[in-house]
DNA sequence: CATGAATGAGCCTTCATTCAT
DNA sequence: TATGAATGAAGGCTCATTCAT
């Protein structure tokens, strides 16, 4: 959808109907048959971002790579993937309003949520892990990533990317590999 | 001020200048005589909860304690704040749109930023840690906690907080004591 | 026509074309087959029901009831035709807007006027009758009966009918058979 | 209020409450600080038209007149306030689609109509009159007097007036005073 | 004849902002 | 400093109407 420029562009108030239905080609009225309000139309353009983030991430050939390659494999594919939507990436963080758009939202995250919650409970069984609250460590590390993204792409627009990529991982393999900052 | 409570329950366009004056008990051209746009007492809401979110975490006492505890006592001070504040916890997750408010908000967030950063140099510097880049650190621990007390608070209302806590803090303690996850 | 049931019910902006043809069971754009612009679908439905009642009034066989009877046959007649189209009474008084619209009004209602005045002109040839302003007897009679009508079924939902009907009888009767309420 | 002749010119639909501020001399704004939404405007300016009425009929001397007087003077005056307000006479008979709507009219009518009955019961209980149902009376006299208005003022224009004012003066002197029509 | 997706003009309404008091 | 009535720009949304199928 063309909302999805305009509403990273320049914010959910600042976006007009007429703008969206402009840039897409279409009647106003148009964008009425296929959302009941402009809110909506905002709602979708950011989960259409999320999905795609999601999608990047959870790509087989990286959840079946051998377990020290997973951290970097996944930050990376999603630091890529944040850059060529870096001009969407203010919708990353969308403030919601209604239970409705906190539970659709939620449903994309727990989508990834699972899928490396699934992925650490079978490093667990296999032991290659002492067993720990895999779907709590599963979420806080999504919500790491995504706070590191948001901060690096939205706030300082992509400007020391290398920097956060690189510490990102090292931390979150620090977790799993060690070592300790302190010895 | 009083629209801290309004923004965060209605959110910023549902909120009118008329209820924020209301609520304050003060005529609407009041508010114009205190800030010169509507935005402008949106931004100052939600500064000043996050000044007081900044304000625990920055207390002394917590700075000066042993390595060991000051992880633990930074994180439940934050989660005590933050549950002393819930009904305005929607504040905190502001969409920034000009320039000057994602300035604003870093200024809030550098001041924290910087003291846990001149915290891990001092500890390098005595030899309890080794090297590493202190202040990504300290803006990748600030977001990690950031985004785990949104979840927490904004998103589930606080209902797993324990779990949240002690799993935040145990990722922490991993990362700077250690064990790693995997051995 | 289900417009008029619609009609009727919503009032002529409340209702929607999409509506009518909902209920008609065709498609919005077969309504604009038979009708040029919604306006006119409301002016048809209007007319329906005028038509209706018309037809209720000039059954032959009241016409040529005895001059005695003839007030009370017709005004039963009327009464009777309204309580079966209560639901539709609302359409009976149209906001006309345009003088097209005013004269196929009019040619309704001269439709009836001119009965009565005939009726009226005969009776007075034979002698049942002093001599007077027929036409315009017959004009103010039609519009006496028209809005007891409206007061009785549509704003009083014909809660008093029987009173509306009995009492607006012996007015009708008393102009043409006494005696004066004045002795 | 100026919204009478705009209103009563165009009609419900075609009127905007842009125009009708122009009219007035306001801000559009300032019509919503009086009147909760466009029909309310409409409903006011109708009642005020009804209440302009009400009054020249209410005229104290009227009432206080020899009996053989009343229906003229109450009919001749009625008529001249219309014909004073012609241009104002299509908001006479509103639409009403609410049941607020209708309760607000009827109170109007009400005012009217109990002035009548007591008038009647008085004549009764003076011994000037034969008892009868005196309320349904004046409700039917009232609608007969209002619907020969609409007719005269709203349908033509006031083209036949003294004609329709005489001949619905006859008719009701009939009923009070004979003779009968028909011998 | 019938359809109904697409259109886009147009209006009601809101509400941030001002300014005379 | 405080007020709050008045302003009027602006936009979400509706829906009558059209036309390609």
């Amino acid at each position: 959808m063309a909302a999805r420029e305009i509403f990273a562009r320049q914010g959910y108030e600042a976006t007009t109907i007429a703008e969206i239905a402009n840039a897409a080609e279409v009647a106003v009225g148009t964008v009425y048959l296929y959302f009941p309000n402009k809110r909506e139309v905002y709602v979708a353009a950011s989960i259409s971002l999320s999905d795609e983030i999601a999608d990047a991430l959870l790509q087989p050939e990286i959840l079946a790579s051998p377990l020290k390659q997973v951290p970097r494999a996944l930050i990376e594919s999603t630091f890529q993937t944040c850059r060529a939507n870096d001009k969407f990436m203010s919708l990353f963080q969308v403030n919601l309003q209604t239970q409705a758009e906190i539970t659709l939202h939620q449903k994309d995250h727990t989508r990834i949520i699972q899928t490396i919650n699934i992925l650490l409970l079978h490093y667990v069984a296999q032991g290659d892990m002492a067993p720990f609250d895999t779907e709590m460590y599963a979420k806080i590390l999504f919500n790491l990533v995504n706070s590191v993204l948001y901060d690096c792409f939205c706030l300082e627009s992509g400007a020391s990317e290398e920097r956060y990529r690189e510490q990102t991982i090292e931390i979150v393999e620090r977790i799993f590999f060690g070592p300790a900052l302190h010895p």
